[in-house]
This record gives C-alpha cells, structure tokens and sequence, in this order.
RNA sequence: GCGAGAGUGGCGGAACUGGCAGACGCGCCAGACUUAGGAUCUGGUGGGCAACCAUGGGGGUUCAACUCCCCCCUCUCGCACCA
C-alpha cells in the first residue's frame, strides 16, 4: 500500500453511473404483476431551476423509491410538470418569450438537473401538463363533469384590476392591491365555471378519518376548511310583511334568548326592509362597512362591532316576541344565510353588540346549580348548562333541549335540522393565457354546448398577442374564438377562459399509471393495480388545496366509473422547509454571505449580523443554488446531507460546514473500500458462525445496523438516525483495520470486515446511489447494487454474550457490573453487592428495595 | 381568540413501549503522519475544582421521567367575527 490511495471523485463516478442507469433503462418500471409500491413526490412547476425545497423533497422520495426496490418490491416512481401557470405568461410579456418555448426549455433544464441528482425515475412515464396529450384528457374530464352536473357556470365576484383590465387570483392581490401596478383592486360580477366540490363535502370530511398515514394537522386543516356545522334554519316572519329572514344556527337551544336580528351589510334584505326614516343611516352604514371587508387585514378582535337598526322588526317564532334588525359588520353573507339570530346571553359577538347598544340580555341557559344576572354579566355564558326562560323547555339540559326545540320548530314549519358549509364550489375559470382551455362553445341558438369528445383536444392556439391588459388573452385570438356550433353548424364563439391549474394537478398521479393511453385519461386496470399513492411527499403548503382538489377529483372520477377506490394518497409525507441563516447589514439590509467577507458590508464595511435562520428566498438572499453544491460536492454529498441534517418532516438548516461533514463521510467510506481493496476482494463475507472478540463485536455491529437502518426507513422515515448507524459501522469497521494488517483474507477478521464493509456500500445504496454502485463495483460484482437485494439482519448475531449493567443506588448510577446476558435477579444482586464501588454506597444502610430489568438497569434504594 | 406542533450542549439533532440524557454530525481542543495542512488517522469535548447540577419554568406519579399527569411561559405554523 505504499502508492496512494485513489481519490474519491465523484465528478467522473456520478457522471458514469447516471450514463449507465439511462443507457439500460434501469428505472423503467416493470408492467408484470408483483407486490407494488407507488411512490410520488408532488411534480414541479417548470421555472427553469430546482431549488433546494426540490432536492430535499425528491431525495426522500428517492430513498423509498430505492430502498423498496432493493426490497423485492414492484416500485412506480414517475416524474413530470405542473406546466400551466401565470410565470410563463409574465416572461412572454416581460422578454417576449413565447410561454410554450419558454416552458419546454424550462423543463429540458430541470429535468438535466434532476438527472444530475440521480433519482430513479422511469423519465419514460414522464407527462408535462401543457401538451395537448395531457390537457386533453383535463378537457375530457370537465365533459364528464359537466354531464354529471358537476361543472357548471354561474355569476361570481372575482377580484379585478382596473389598471391591468383584468381579473386576479386571490393569491395575487396583496393588501387589498395588485400585486403588479399597486392598484386598489375591485370586485366585479363575472360569469365563472365550478366544480361542484361541495357535492362532496361530507364524504371528504368523513373519509378524513380513513387516511391514518396523513399527518394530523394537514386532516385538522382540511376539516376545518370544510367546515361542516350542524344545526337548524329557522325562518322569522316580518313584521307587517310576508317576507321572513331564514337564518342558521347552531344553538337552537337559545332561541327563547333571541333579543334582535343581525344582517351582514350585503344582505339583499336590507334595502327593502329599512324605514323610510332610516334610510340615509342605513346607506351609510353599509357602504362603510363594505369599505371595511375589504381591507380584511386587521384581526376579528381589533375591528370593532358595529351596526344600525333598519327600523324593521321581526317576530320569534317560538315566542311572538318582536325583536329590532340590524344591520351589523361582523356577520357574513358568505357564511349560513347572512343572517344571525342575537343572542347575547350566550354569545360574546351579540353580548358585545348588546353591551354597546344597549339593547336586552335574556338569559335562557343557567350554568348547573347558578343563576346568571344579566345586568352583571361581563360575558356571554356559551357553556351547556339548564333551560331557563324557555317556556315547555324549562328545567331541560339545554344539550337535549337543542333537539327538542328543532322538533317543534318543524312541527310548526318554522324551520328544520341544516347543515351549512364553509367550502364553497371551486372556481375554475381564470381570465389566463397558458392554461388548458374549457372545451365549451356558445351559440346563439343552442346556447352552451360541449365539445364533442371527438374534437378533443381543444388545442390553445401559440400566436396570442400576450400584453397583460385585457380580459381573457384568447378573446383576441380570432381564428380560436370563431368557431361553428357543434349543434347547429351555426357561427358561434368558444369559451375564453382556461382552467385553473389545480385542475392538471388533480389527477396527475393517476395518470403515471397508464400515460401513453389514448383512449382514456388512465386505464382502470393499470389504476387498479398502482393506486393508490402509497407514499406521497411534497410540502406542508399544499395542505388544503391541492390535496382537497385531488381528493374530491379521485372521489368524482369513482363515481363516473372510472376506478374504484375512494382515496388517492395512502400515505402523506409533508416535509419541512429550507431554511439558512440570514446575514444583514444595518444600512443595506440582506447580502448574500459572499458580500460580508470577514464579517464587513462589502458596500461600507459595518459589522453584519449573522441570523436568525429563515425560510431560504431570494428576496433574503440566503438561496443555495443546488448546481453548485452537486458541482462541488456531487449529487450523493447534496442528497446525504439534505437526509441526515434533519428528520423530514422538520425545517432543516442548511449549512456548509456539515455538507463538508457529509462529504468527509463518503470520502471515509471509499478510502474504506479502496484501502482495503486487495484483502476484500480476496476475502468471503461472513456468514454465520462463532466469533469473538473483536471479530464478533464488529458483527454485532453490522447486523445491529442493518437492522436499525431498515426500521428507520421503513418504519420511521427517520433517514437522519439511519445514516448516523452509518456512520457508526463505518467507525467501528475502521477500528477492526490494525487487526487485519499481514493476516490472510480467510481469516475471521477478514470475512467479518468484509461483510460490514459490503453492507455499509448496499446501506448507502438509496441515500448515496452513484458512490455505492461504483464501489461495489470495485468488490467485484457485476451485478449493479439498484438489483441487489436488501441485506438482511440475523438476530442471533446480535445477542451478546455479557451485558454490562448499571447500577444505580437511590437513582444515580454508582457503578457498572458484566454479567452473562439474560442472568436471573440473584446472579445479579450477588454480583452487585461483591462490587467494591457499589460497597461503599451500601455499605451500613438497609437495602429497601432491589429493582432489576433485564439486561438493563439495576437500580437499588437504600437508606 | 381557536386549533396543531415544538422548546434538550456553542450549533444541527439522538434517546422506539418510562430504564446510563446528549448517539451521529458540525464546531472546538490535543496528538500522530507530514516541508506544510484547510488532507488523513487517533483521542478528548454539557456545566462545575468538587460534592453535585443539567432536557423552557413550577408541581406531581414512580425504585426510575426528555418520555406519563396538572399548572404556567415562549416560539412556529394553520384558521380567523363560521352564527
């Protein structure tokens, strides 16, 4: 061994491997029957780079993926673009690329860079949502829909600029402003496609409780998203008119304490209800408060409850009694019917309402064994408690007394049981270029007519004038719009929105199962046999919608016969964000660290400071570019590190100091083959057989590790404490190397160190791919480690023969005995009291009691 | 305000059903090999001179608590007048 080691390069060992993976279509995954496994990072929007968020979500994807193919299992692990979106419209107007050019270039770049990290994706299922082969079958889907009455239009506000003359998502306004010019942006009434969401809201809250592999605040989210309420509608008559206020409430039970009514501002009732001699107040009230709702920055508690009365009253129908109207700020016409019942005594918006009013509070619900004093409440009593007031209700638990009134309310056809929702349809139409056009045409004569499947797809024209003014791009766009009516051969015009993209990204996963199918979306048998997901992974951020959306598609498409299960996604991962830490210069606000050397402004030199740690984002300037980790490190540093820095599901802090840390490790692991070359190849790993001393600790250890490393994979997710066990072996292998140095390859020693050394390279196989196939190459296979099978532990090689105990007296460990392993309690008591360490703490005193745990612990109490 | 999650060395983080707190890595300190080391290998590294003290704080259960129970504090995220 006197010439130098080979340097581990993984420049030339990556570039390799990643040609030899594509040259035999390694990852292709097998279309044979077998036990499947679905493996799914959420795809990327194209925007021309991956950023760190990307790497890590694709590296612990890439760890299952490779883990359960090593683990016998028929692994789908596919790749495409989320490629419709607004940034491809903004270059087009900004540079005056065309959104098509510049999104395929787009994802020619990314999909180098993902090469260059070496995931084993099948690139043969790859789809990108922007051709025609793909959005065709988006347009399929909507006919379907809109058959089934799922899809339909109707009159909607929408945001509006009226600067930029068109229409914005909510995510685009900012305060109340567009994001672009800083206009106020408006509302406007505009006719809208939606999907039918809330069709499904019960069966998506439901199956909630079917989906034990998700983690519990992404169900809470969605839950209360979906916002089920149980409770009743109840009508009041009108004073002096047939109209009547329908409103919906939860607590029946307190309607003997109604006291007024509350309309939202908006509520159509409003205008015809007021009194003449109120009117002008009214009008004024109104036009504030919708002023209000609009800056919705300010938090519930801080906007203070206001209203004015209409002048009109109107009759509770259980009591007769006439209540005064108002109309008030806090309640919302979005939310139930507009309208609330009042009830102050036992709710703390009417309470405060009340109090500044000074209108009446009616208790109706005593807490058990106390009676409330109105004139000394200071807050509403929401608790259950006793019927009070409540004329046949009295004396009812008031949880009783809720169903109790409801019946009567129904008896009398006042009212009945409802359930309101805070999901409302999902809005799809978006005034956009580059998305997938709604395959519908307007005719004078037939009126709305779907395009027949046989002229699908609808394909979105290329030569759009794209300026950013204007409602809807393709309303320009002639020979798009012009079009002759299905029906009627009449001259009629196309639909000029497009959809949103959630849609393209709803049933996606579906299909990677079968996406060169051209006679539907995705093929029932293939979708029987992959779906559903088993394991998803993307960011906490899509939380609600994207994961309702796909939800609520999975659920539509079942019920059109398409398939035959209920949920996409058997199990969620949400991984955390990337952070680093940020560097700030009092004067020039955030640099990039290379513009604070030596810990000076690069502009006038003051001190900077250094963190706190924070979401990595340009505009703070504290991005890592992942090419230049992958170029300086290589791909199997880059994934190592973005693994072992943290679990998945939390933030990880991202610094170089441990990507060196990373990349020292797998520079150790190759000296450690390399090293070592002439005896491993020589040498047979061991199997089973009697060892001792180091030889069979080393075992031990192998075996302790490959075990740990596959429940920590498997099991946990915890791929962090399974390269730290890694690690460990990889220690402990360099601690057996002086032993081997001039003993012959068919020693003990030898066939031990070269069966944890074999093992270290296939445990590192899914964190570290490139590094483990090239130095399992180098062992001598000609089999690559991607077809290897997965090492298996042997139990009987862990057990050991001594244990070493502590022993603790009165809590604290005082000493340590050996004993064989699985000794009985007397062995050793007799053992720990013939310690002289243990003597001395004994000594004189009464052994109160003796705990023993099996190859554990010893604890004694004494006094 | 409501809901969820989290507080452990200088730092990232371990500790699975209660059983040696701080695995592993970073950083730091020393030694070896070297012309040199920012390469590599080896050893050390929670605090305190010590007894002891230490897992956000305070109580409790237990032979034994980061882990279980009660109260409080802080931070992050989500929802936010939902009737």
């Amino acid at each position: 061994m006197a010439e130098k080691t080979e340097k581990y390069d993984h420049k030339s060992i990556e570039s390799r491997w990643q040609a030899e993976w594509e040259g035999n279509g390694a990852f292709r995954t097998a279309e044979g029957r077998g036990d499947k496994y679905y493996v799914l990072e959420m795809f990327p929007y194209p925007s021309g780079k991956i950023h760190m968020g990307h790497v890590r979500n694709y590296s612990i994807g890439d760890v299952l993926a490779r883990f359960l193919m090593m683990k016998g299992k028929n692994v789908l692990h596919p790749m495409g673009w989320d490629s419709f979106g607004l940034p491809a419209e903004n270059a087009a107007i900004q540079h005056g690329i065309p959104p098509a050019k510049w999104t395929h270039e787009n994802i020619a770049n990314m999909r180098t860079q993902l090469k260059r990290m070496g995931l084993s994706y099948d690139w043969t299922r790859e789809v990108a949502t922007c051709t025609p082969e793909y959005y065709r079958w988006n347009q399929w889907l909507f006919l379907r829909l809109f058959e089934k009455g799922l899809a339909y239009k109707k009159r909607s506000s929408v945001n509006w600029c009226p600067e930029c003359a068109t229409v914005l998502a909510n995510e685009q306004v900012e305060d109340g402003e567009c994001w672009r010019c800083g206009s106020t942006v408006e509302m406007k009434e505009l006719d809208q496609w939606f999907f039918r969401i809330t069709a499904y809201a019960d069966e998506l809250l439901e199956h909630t409780n079917k989906l034990p592999g998700w983690p519990e605040r992404v169900l809470t989210m969605q839950r209360n998203w979906i916002g089920k309420s149980i409770g009743a509608e109840v009508d009041f008559k009108l004073e002096g008119s047939i109209d009547a206020i329908k409103i919906f409430t939860t607590r029946p039970d307190t309607l003997f304490g109604v006291t007024f009514m509350s309309l939202a501002a908006t509520h159509p009732l409003i205008e015809k209800i007021t009194t003449p001699e109120r009117k002008s107040e009214v009008a004024s009230f109104v036009a504030k408060a919708k002023a209000e709702a609009k800056n919705a920055r300010l938090s519930p508690d801080e906007i203070v409850k206001e209203g004015v009365f209409t002048g009109a009253y109107c009759v509770n129908p259980l009591t007769g009694d006439k209540v005064p109207v108002y109309a008030a700020n806090f309640v919302l016409m979005e939310y139930g019917t507009g309208a609330v019942m009042a009830v102050p005594a036992h709710d703390q918006r009417d309470f405060e309402f009340a109090k500044k009013y000074g209108l009446p509070i009616k208790v109706v619900i005593n807490p058990q064994g106390k009676e409330l004093d109105p004139s000394t409440m200071e807050a509403a009593y929401v608790e259950p408690g006793v019927m009070v007031n409540s004329g046949a209700f009295n004396d009812l638990p008031s949880t009783g007394a809720a169903e109790a009134i409801i019946d009567a309310l129904e008896e009398q056809k006042k009212g009945k049981r409802s359930i309101t929702y805070r999901l409302r349809d999902w809005g799809i139409s978006r005034q956009r270029y580059w998305g997938c056009p709604i395959p519908v045409i307007y005719c004078d004569i037939c009126g709305t007519v779907p395009v027949p499947d046989a002229q699908l797809p609808v394909i979105l024209p290329e030569n759009v004038n794209l300026t950013g003014k204007g409602l809807s791009p393709l309303a320009g766009a002639e020979d798009f719009v012009n079009v002759k009516c299905p029906n009627c051969g009449s001259q009629a015009r196309r639909e000029t929105d497009t959809m949103d993209t959630f849609v393209d990204s709803s049933w996606y996963f579906l299909r990677y199962t079968s996406p060169k199918n051209e006679t539907l979306p995705f093929g029932k048998d293939e979708a029987g046999y992959w779906m559903p997901v088993d394991q998803y992974i993307g960011g906490i951020e899509h939380a609600v919608m994207h994961l309702l959306y796909a939800r609520f598609f999975t659920k539509a498409l079942r019920d059109l016969g398409l398939h035959e299960f209920d949920e996409p996604f058997k199990n969620l991962l949400t991984q955390g964000m990337v952070c680093k830490e940020i560097t700030k210069c009092p004067e020039h606000g955030y640099l990039y660290p290379e513009e604070a050397t030596g810990g000076k402004c690069h502009i006038c030199g003051k001190a900077v400071s250094i963190g706190p740690v924070e979401k990595m984002s340009k505009s703070k300037k504290n991005v890592i570019d992942p090419d230049r980790i992958i170029r300086e490190y290589g791909a199997d540093t880059t994934r190592l590190f973005s693994l072992f820095a943290a679990p998945p599901e939390k933030d990880l802090d991202w610094n170089e100091e441990g990507v060196e840390g990373s990349y020292r490790f797998l520079g150790r692991v190759w000296r450690l083959v390399i090293e070592n070359l002439d005896l491993l190849s020589e040498a047979k790993a061991w199997e089973t057989g009697a060892l001792d001393g180091g030889a069979r600790e080393l075992n031990a250890a192998t075996h302790r590790t490959i075990k740990k490393v596959t429940q920590d994979i498997e099991e946990r997710f915890h791929f962090n404490t399974a390269i730290s066990s890694i690690m460990e072996l990889v220690n402990a292998s360099y601690q057996l190397m002086p032993t081997l140095n001039g003993k012959g390859s068919d020693t003990a020693e030898a066939r031990v160190f070269k069966k944890a050394v074999e093992s270290i390279v296939l445990l590192i196989a899914p964190f570290a791919p490139h590094i483990s196939e090239e130095l399992w190459s180098r062992l001598g296979s000609s089999e690559p480690v991607y077809k290897m099978r997965w090492p298996l532990w042997n139990e009987d090689a862990l057990k050991l023969e001594e244990v070493e105990i502590p022993v603790q007296v009165n809590g604290k460990v005082r000493g340590r005995v050996t004993v064989a392993a699985g000794a009985d309690e007397a062995a050793v008591k007799e053992a720990v009291l013939s310690d002289d360490k243990i003597k001395e703490f004994v000594a004189g005193k009464e052994i109160k009691k003796f705990v023993y745990v099996t190859d554990k612990i010893v604890n004694m109490v004494v006094a």
